[in-house]
DNA sequence: TCAATGTGATTAATATCTTAACATTCTGAG
DNA sequence: CTCAGAATGTTAAGATATTAATCACATTGA
């Protein structure tokens, strides 16, 4: 019979995870209704709010990883919501900038999407709500994480 | 130039994603050195702690939609970790269990991810972690969202 | 008993994730 | 100037996510 005390420390993973399932739910429909995927209005919104920015900075800000992105903003020019072009001066560069199509769809569908949020904010309590999002700010802050074989010695015998 | 204040609120998903990147890169180097998937060693754990249980239920508790199930199920019998039978009561149900060599695996993994664990517990703060994953916990029982299209005066003129 | 309905899992199609390998373009030391 | 190394994207290949449709089996009710 495992430990189940020590078992239960070992959720976060999962519970961060189950947490936006939770929360995305409230979004989902709205994304959907208007044939946008997560990532994709994730971009769209980081481009209205932002201006044109490099495809690096995207990555950045909106957790996708470049092999991704490549897909996604093909798909999203594609779309029309979206223009790509390369920096004139460093040629690797590519700026990505939001379309007027891709603007107005951001526009149309953020007053909607703030009524989800604020959906979620009444039954979850404003306080505690930020409480939340400053805790989480904090663990983003986590420094890398030093890497497995240089030092196997973390073990603990609690762990054991 | 967008109302930055409401902007701020509305990275509930966002910081969400972003924690969790951030808490996974403690465990996924641990992960990838025993060739396992994130989605493989959730579901791993689970039936170490509960013992066999039905492909539904797991879906349920790892937080892996039926369809991504099946394909992973498959993967893990292929690769010798679980056994796949059906219920000889309801022959829809399949049931899904550890084999040994799962077992022994999962027994070798599990201290090693409890380590993992433990950097980001003395990082965090053992007294904030556990306020976090219960605020975490709290959010996960939010309630399913009404129908969009049942009540579209949910908009605030803030929202606007 | 049988048709209607419901449930659990799978298939299909497209999008995204993840790691590794490449291709280009820049940059800086020599 | 130039060439090795760094920075930025892209391809490739396999795994997972997401939605819709479907299959097989169960259950219910007339």
């Amino acid at each position: 019979m495992p430990t189940s005390s020590a078992q239960h420390q070992h959720r976060l993973p999962q519970h961060l995870l189950r947490a936006r399932e939770a929360v995305m739910a409230y979004f989902r429909p709205l994304l959907n209704s208007v044939g946008l995927t997560e990532q994709q209005w994730r971009i769209l919104r980081l481009l209205d709010d932002r201006g044109e920015m490099e495809a690096g900075v995207i990555a950045d800000l909106a957790c996708i990883l470049s092999p991704s992105l490549t897909g996604i903003l093909v798909r999203m020019e594609k779309a029309g919501l979206i223009h790509r072009s390369r920096d004139k001066v460093d040629s690797r560069r590519l700026i990505v900038s939001l379309s007027k199509e891709g603007r107005q769809l951001t526009r149309e569908v953020a007053p909607l999407s703030n009524a989800c949020y604020r959906q979620i904010e009444a039954h979850f309590g404003e306080e505690k709500l930020e409480l939340l999002i400053s805790l989480l700010n904090e663990l983003e802050q986590l420094p890398a994480p030093v890497a497995l074989s240089e030092d196997k010695a973390l073990l603990t015998e609690a762990d054991r």
